[in-house]
RNA sequence: GGGGCGGUGGCGAAACUGGCAGACGCGGCGGACUUAAAAUCCGCUUGGGUAACCCCCAGUGUGGGUUCGAGUCCCACCCGCCCUACCA
């Protein structure tokens, strides 16, 4: 046997290294971040805020995908401190929501309970990676401390409203006020305008009753109750929001079946936000893909709303198109299954179909939509609406491809230019009448002329939906037959506000956020009903709202579709449901919160996180927060529409209301990418333990069978999940830091490979024998100057990495160590000179053997705060040159000139060489280019 | 269907505003040290023409183009991943 005393006594030894310094860091607190009121805050040096996405901390633990972009962002923020920034790092549990509840649920324990022991549990691998966080800046969305302001923004939400001529918020008292004084009025539509401004029908504020005047006022509100078609899920028991439902009309989590039916929710005014959602996406430094996927989400289309007559009622079918200039095309008119007026325009002996039709639409999911692909089916309903340009009537029909959810719910189709309608009109037989006539190019890619084109419509596939001139398209009072498709827009619309039978529309995909949840494990709403209906917050003072002690917290699911949800806190003991005042007798809200609510704020309160009196005092928001909010926000993509468009929207409403100092929460984001791993599947489809896969060649075998190899995510699933923990007792979390940076680009998705890992591994410990001879224990430190290759391989190295710490790019940061640690390997000794540059180079990317190696230095304490090597110019000036001699494009040779020659003699000397001669024996010399600093390409014919 | 990102050795990947393709790491091959092994150190490692050197040819998904010069720019196409999806 081996004696490993002997031998590895003085060998780097990751696991003593790391415990030595996690424990001092503790001890000293050396990631404390001071701000503005800290005793010792340095006011003059420029702020950093490193942010991370929190997670959910869930009960499997962490595997070493998850720390991908903490390490990367700690990387950033230990840089930083050593370039002279106040750096504010945190980090949080986004602890409520549905996961923990179930979790819970299903092992028997509170939700707090086993909530707080996978907290402990993920901090403590946390803390094994050497994270440099402010650990006294923790919270979680579960403390009452933290919820308790959660609950306090939803009251401003409830008492705010959105004022549409300056795009701003402002409390619903300066709105009652300025109805008070008659500068407003109550609207016919049930809205608030100006009184100059006010259509027919507008009433007074003095003219309503209490009951109308709440009515006025909830309308207004940014958070509010309304009736509105939710996604109930039955499985769970509680609505979903859009968001949280798969394509396949089933709930995200869990998988269980969705149904659409109208409920009483709470839901926040988002829609007010999106146009500053969308205009404001230009000002941050995010991803273009963020960005648009956010625009797409928003989805804002300009066009028109138009009404339509419908013959033999009084009612009007209001419809918003994009293409207005299409209307002469319109031949017939599309509600949706759940148009309110399917009734009214149904014809007595067309009832049945229809209704059959309804029926059948609403059993067909979304799955079921999916698998019938583009088919389109549809009924008519014997009612008649009338084109308004051409005065002709056009049928009406219900069909499904018609969405109630968008716009009105109701189309008019206009089958010539617009696929879908010319798709259904073809199935249905209806009339097709081209408007817009293509232009040149798109005729000759089809090989067809006007003729043939306009002739062939009745039959053609492919519709026409570009851009083009109208014709057919004239009545007595206004024609577009000739207009760009941009022109006719215009003079169309023009006409029908005119005729009082349009406007303008701007259209957003975008929907109110449904905010409430029938859950227990969720913030409580701060809000009591009355017994006549009216609401109230209740007092910031008696903030938070604290959910009750419970013994059943689980949810009533059902399979029952037809189910009323009935929330968990509807048990909750009658001392928590009702509270009275002044002799009332008021009753709490039922439902909880998403489990959004929590993480659209919690980088605010990471700023001021014991503050019991405010959300965030302002001096120290100010000083973390402005000009450009969060200097760096990193995490995964999958938050690119629901986190980051609702915490941009509750940041948008805090900074109307004066409470935060900037528009924009997030002014950097970054999205890391994937860690993924190959999984294996024997001949029966079951997965087996990845790391007991064999290869040989290209096949790989497990207990020597034969298995298949897949690509995917890691997890326990695909039982190819690996650990931080394992990774740092095998070979210590510096390594695991290493070789997770080095893998690639912070931000591309890539494959684990536990191979490789040795690689990073290997690279330290070539670092400790450059600092420490392993056999004897003896410093290998000394005095000596640095020969001067090496000094300028040195300031070579420190403009690269400074460089690309700036840009993120740790993996070619890593390798530029490697090749200066790779270079004083072959020394007996180790210059002073060198080794302090180096060491703190490596601090941010291998923090505990940095520190190691700068104790051994002499120095006493933590390099946290050394300042970061700096590059002398001076060292990067070469005497000569290197370049490459081409002769047509091609590599024939090098040149070491001085490197001040002057492209005259580079050419002179690059002619006279023997290779280049050899190459052009026999050609005619026809060019000499000369690029300084790089190469000669001679071009000969 | 729409939008976005990507395709470079056996593998993960480098390559600044067009300028020596493959840095760095893994794996592989050879050597040194060792009784031996591990560890470590040194060398080689895109393919082909040679077993090796020199040298030559080809080469960044495919086909064209611009340029003295293209992984990088332009056009067309193929493949993969992600998002989105009857949004009027």
């Amino acid at each position: 046997m081996h004696q490993p005393d002997d031998d590895t006594a003085h060998s780097y030894d990751p696991q003593a290294i790391e415990a030595k310094w996690q424990a001092y860091w503790d001890e000293h607190r050396t990631f404390r971040s001071l701000g503005p009121g800290d005793p010792g805050f340095d006011a003059t040096k420029p702020k950093c805020y490193v942010l991370d996405m929190f997670p959910y901390p869930s009960g499997v633990g962490l595997h070493v995908g998850h720390p991908l972009g903490y390490i990367g962002t700690d990387i950033v923020a230990r840089f930083k401190r050593m370039t002279g920034h106040n750096v504010l790092h945190p980090m949080g549990y986004d602890a409520f929501g549905l996961p923990a509840e179930q979790y819970a649920v299903e092992h028997g324990v509170h939700p707090r309970i086993t909530t707080e022991q996978n907290i402990e549990n993920m901090e403590r691998q946390l803390r094994r990676i050497g994270l440099s966080y402010d650990w006294d800046r923790r919270i979680a969305t579960i403390d009452p401390d933290y919820y308790r302001w959660t609950q306090w923004i939803f009251v401003q939400l409830f008492e705010s409203c959105f004022d549409a001529r300056s795009q701003t918020a402002r409390p619903v008292a300066e709105l009652v006020a300025d109805l008070e004084a008659g500068a407003l009025v109550a609207t016919a539509e049930g809205g608030v305008a100006p009184t100059d401004e006010a259509g027919a029908g507008a009433r007074g504020w003095s003219t309503l009753s209490p009951a109308e005047r709440r009515a006025v006022i909830d309308g207004q509100r940014l958070a509010f109750l309304d009736e509105v078609p939710v996604n109930w899920c039955p499985g769970l028991g509680t609505v979903l929001a859009n968001e949280e439902v798969t394509n396949e009309g089933r709930s995200e989590r869990g998988n269980f079946p969705v149904y659409r039916r109208p409920l009483r929710q709470w839901m926040l005014r988002i829609t007010a936000y999106a146009d500053r959602l969308l205009a404001d996406l230009e000002a941050v430094d995010w991803p273009e893909s963020i960005k648009q996927m956010q625009r797409n989400w928003i989805g804002r289309s300009e066009g028109a709303r138009v009404d339509f007559a419908i013959q033999g009622s009084d009612e009007t079918l209001r419809v918003f198109t994009t293409r207005p200039d299409t209307l002469f095309g319109a031949t017939y008119m599309v509600l949706a299954p759940e148009h309110p007026l399917v009734d009214a325009v149904t014809v007595a002996d067309r009832r049945g179909a229809v209704e059959a039709y309804r029926t059948a639409a609403a059993e067909r999911n979304e799955r079921d939509r999916q698998a019938d692909g583009k088919v389109k089916t549809g009924v008519f309903t014997g009612g008649f609406a009338v084109n308004p340009v051409t005065g002709q009537p056009i049928p009406i029909w219900v069909a499904d491809y018609v969405l109630m959810g968008y716009g009105t719910g109701a189309i008019m189709a206009v089958p010539g230019h617009d696929q879908r309608d010319g798709d259904f009109a073809r199935a249905m037989g209806l009339p097709i009448v081209p408007v817009v006539l293509p232009d040149a190019a798109w005729l000759a890619e089809r090989n067809l002329t006007e003729t043939a084109y306009l002739d062939g419509i009745a039959e053609a596939e492919e519709v026409f939906t570009g851009q083009g001139r109208g014709i057919r398209s004239a009545n007595a009072e206004v024609s577009l037959d000739g207009l760009a498709t941009p022109e006719a827009k215009r003079v169309i619309t023009a006409w029908l506000a005119e005729k009082g039978l349009g406007q303008p529309q701007v259209q957003y995909k975008l929907r109110d956020w449904l905010f409430s949840r029938q859950r227990y494990w969720g913030e409580p709403f701060p809000i009591l009903h009355g017994p006549d209906g009216e609401i109230r917050t209740v007092d910031a003072a008696q903030l938070p709202v604290e959910l009750p002690p419970m013994e059943n917290f689980s949810p009533e699911a059902s399979d029952d579709p037809d189910a009323a949800p009935r929330p968990p806190l509807g048990r909750a003991p009658a001392d928590w449901r009702e509270v009275e005042i002044d002799g009332v007798t008021w009753r709490r809200e039922l439902n909880t919160m998403p489990q959004w609510a929590g993480s659209c704020w919690y980088y605010l309160r990471y700023i001021d996180p014991h503050n019991d009196r405010a959300l965030v005092d302002p001096a120290k928001e100010r000083y973390w927060m402005a000009p450009g909010g969060v200097d760096l926000y990193v995490g995964g993509v999958e938050h690119a529409v629901l986190h980051l468009l609702y915490a941009r929207f509750w940041h948008k409403v805090l900074f109307d209301l004066g409470h935060v100092s900037t528009p924009e929460p997030f002014g950097r984001l970054y999205n890391q990418g994937y860690i993924q791993a190959y999984a294996f599947t024997d001949s029966r489809g079951v997965y087996v333990p990845a790391d007991e896969v064999e290869a040989q060649g290209g096949a790989y075998s497990h207990a020597g069978q034969p298995v298949q190899r897949e690509y995917g995510k890691m997890g326990k699933s695909l039982k190819n999940a690996v650990s931080p923990d394992e990774m740092a007792e095998q070979y210590g979390c510096d390594t695991l830091r290493v070789y997770e940076m080095a893998m690639g680009p912070l931000d591309a998705s890539k494959p684990w490979s536990t191979r490789d890992v040795v690689g990073a591994s290997r690279f330290l410990q070539r670092v400790w024998r450059n600092f420490v001879d392993d056999r004897t224990g003896a410093s290998r430190l000394s005095d000596t100057p640095a020969p001067e290759d090496l000094k300028r391989l040195l300031h070579r190295t420190i403009q690269r990495v400074t460089e690309d710490m700036e840009g993120l790019r740790f993996n070619t940061a890593i390798a530029a160590l490697i090749e200066l640690n790779n270079a004083l390997v072959p020394r007996e000794d180790l210059p002073r000179e060198l080794a302090e540059p180096l060491t703190l180079m490596l601090a941010p990317l291998a923090p505990h053997l940095a520190e190691e190696l700068w104790q051994r230095l002499g120095h006493s304490g933590s390099l946290a705060y050394a300042p970061w090597p700096a590059c002398d110019p001076a060292w990067l000036v070469e005497d000569t040159l290197e370049l490459a001699l081409q002769v047509m494009g091609k590599v024939r040779g090098h040149l070491i000139v001085p490197a001040d020659a002057d492209a005259e003699a580079i050419e002179a000397l690059a002619l006279a060489d023997a290779e280049v001669q050899r190459h052009l024996a026999g050609k005619t010399l026809r060019k000499v280019i000369v690029v300084p600093g790089r190469l000669v390409n001679i071009v000969a014919s």
